[in-house]
DNA sequence: TTGTACGCGTTATCAG
DNA sequence: CTGATAACGCGTACAA
């Protein structure tokens, strides 16, 4: 009852534990003690244990591992845009926070669509996930999935609206203070700001940012207020050619987002101004193809999408140790300067 | 020995099928049968057993029932990158072809970074994934992963260089075809292409498709040859005053990539051609943010990623089923018309 | 040091 | 129509 009854050559599949203790003329309970470094196998025994499982090129089935240690080594991605920019380098950043090794993601794909989440959300659980990441297409906060999801969440870019959630998040008004605290270095005085749809609450976090550091310097905006419309190119552009009419002195404009500062830096050139030697130019985001590409290169302020997922992972796997956190964190963004900003000799 | 022995309550896990079939009072055997829709089972009882799951908030461990049907339900999905564009609307379209209840999708980012990849492999292999999708962040030919990995695999966008895989891409030829084809509809003559880094065969391929289309037209490339260099505006912009000066009487520019055509644009516009009733410019890609930001919004051809997706998952499906296939299947592109083309009146 | 036996949650077979 | 029972692949007390 040893060689005999093993080894019945399981065609195409992957090759169990228990072939490997077969080749390696051991008990299947000796095998997995061996591959996985516990104690009390013989060295001589774990060596040929270890040969076996390489030449069977064994790879130990994580569901079966996961049945007994009740944790699936897997994490769900609930996103609401695959295609938008925003949740990939907060994907990105999750993902190797907890190396491939340990925990692969799960990705599920919501669209804004109430229906589609609730099913994606039910596929997700029944697969076990140790854990839920939820991040919006927009920064603004999103209903809570509830408390009694069995697994713990945490919430990315768009902050849950539950405190008792845990959420992290960009700091909008740090990233507005930070890009006029910039432009004040630049030594300008005359910064307006064009930002986008007021209905966001991002747009007025960066303006509030932003305007508290020009009274910290004794400034107003230029312009006389805080102009809002849409997150696009065209109204980078209108906005700059009212702002010129209104503010012949200009010379430096805070856009809400890298599209806007696209179109302001259009309507500049086509208005003659020389960017950045007459008028500065930053921008939010840092949307690579959108900054790079413009003339001259954007200055903006990178909202550290890559590091807010690497947190989220982080607070993940805190929760799944039963360290459970609360609330919402914001984390700092970061100016990355390029040709649009200069000092003003 | 029946309702004694069970229920103990297990603190915070998820509720088993065993507690389904003690709370309706029926075996493990009968609660699987009725929430299966299997027959044999009477009415009343599949009623109770329901009512039971519901109660219970009842959702079958997926990993178990893996263990069982042999099969996890699930696909891994290698990208090369995450935060380029390319591979996003593949996923996407990928993971709508498989209803998310049938079929979830592990994500692994590989970066381009050989020996990630091989982590990332083993790691999905031991989750046991049922198909493998493989897609590049080029669109040129990418070494195989071999045959013997056990899963199917398809690849998706950029195909594997081994014919004996399954793989799902654009038709860049055709793709460059269409972009002069819908040109020459609007009555132009003398038409340029300007397009991206040479190296890439995607490059090539557009411009067969382009030039093959001028012939049949009897027309030449403008300018006397397609112009290669890389995807930027900036080389938009560049080679658009070349051209400028070397060919007066251009009416078209059929660019590489919409990165490109937003350069060339705006090199138009500083010579102060009017788009598109003196010049019309077509891109490629369909890359909305920079295609609907220009001025004027961009024509452009569209790779139809998310197609792609939706065929790589068929294909995929398929050879799980047993019915592999083989070689590279080139899918259509699809013109989007916005307002940098129109027939010259 | 090694092996036996059980359990993880589910489905399928077969006997009642 | 219903219920034991045996897998699925693995980890781990416990016994030898």
């Amino acid at each position: 009852m040893s060689v005999d009854e093993v080894a019945p050559h399981r065609r195409g599949r992957p090759p169990t534990l228990r072939e490997v203790a077969a080749m390696a003329g051991v008990s299947i309970a000796t095998a997995s003690k061996a591959l996985n470094g516990r104690q009390h196998v013989g060295s001589a025994t774990r060596q040929r244990v270890q040969s076996a499982a390489d030449a069977l090129n064994f790879s130990p089935n994580a569901l079966a591992q996961g049945m007994v240690a009740q944790r699936s080594g897997t994490v769900g991605l609930l996103t609401s845009d695959l295609v938008g920019r925003f949740s990939m380098p907060v994907l990105r950043g999750a993902e190797d926070a907890f190396g491939s090794e340990k925990m692969s993601v799960l990705l599920a794909d919501a669209r804004d669509d109430h229906i589609r989440q609730q099913h994606h959300l039910r596929a997700l659980l029944s697969r076990r996930v140790d854990g839920l990441i939820v991040v919006g297409a927009q920064p603004d906060p999103r209903p809570s999935l509830g408390q009694d999801l069995g697994v713990p969440v945490v919430y990315a870019y768009a902050p849950s609206d539950d405190p008792q959630d845990m959420s992290v998040v960009a700091d909008d008004v740090a990233g507005g203070r930070l890009a006029v605290d910039h432009l004040i270095r630049c030594g300008r005085r005359t910064i307006a700001h064009v930002t986008g749809d007021p209905t966001y609450g991002a747009s007025h976090d960066r303006a509030r940012g932003a305007v508290e550091r020009l009274t910290e310097a004794g400034l107003a905006v230029a312009g006389g207020e805080v102009m809002y419309d849409s997150w696009s190119e065209a109204w980078g552009r209108g906005a700059t050619r009212l702002l010129l009419e209104r503010e012949p002195g200009l010379d430096a404009v805070f856009a809400g987002s890298d599209q806007i500062a696209r179109g302001v830096l259009d309507a500049l050139l086509e208005a003659g101004k020389r960017v950045p030697e007459e008028v500065a130019v930053i921008g939010f985001d840092n949307w690579e193809v959108l900054a790079t590409g413009s003339r001259p290169p954007l200055t903006t302020i990178d909202p550290a999408l890559e590091n807010l997922g690497r947190v989220a992972a982080l607070r993940l796997a805190s929760a799944i140790e039963g360290r459970a956190g609360h609330g919402v964190e914001a984390y700092p963004c970061r100016l990355v300067t390029r040709s649009s900003t200069a000092p003003l000799h």
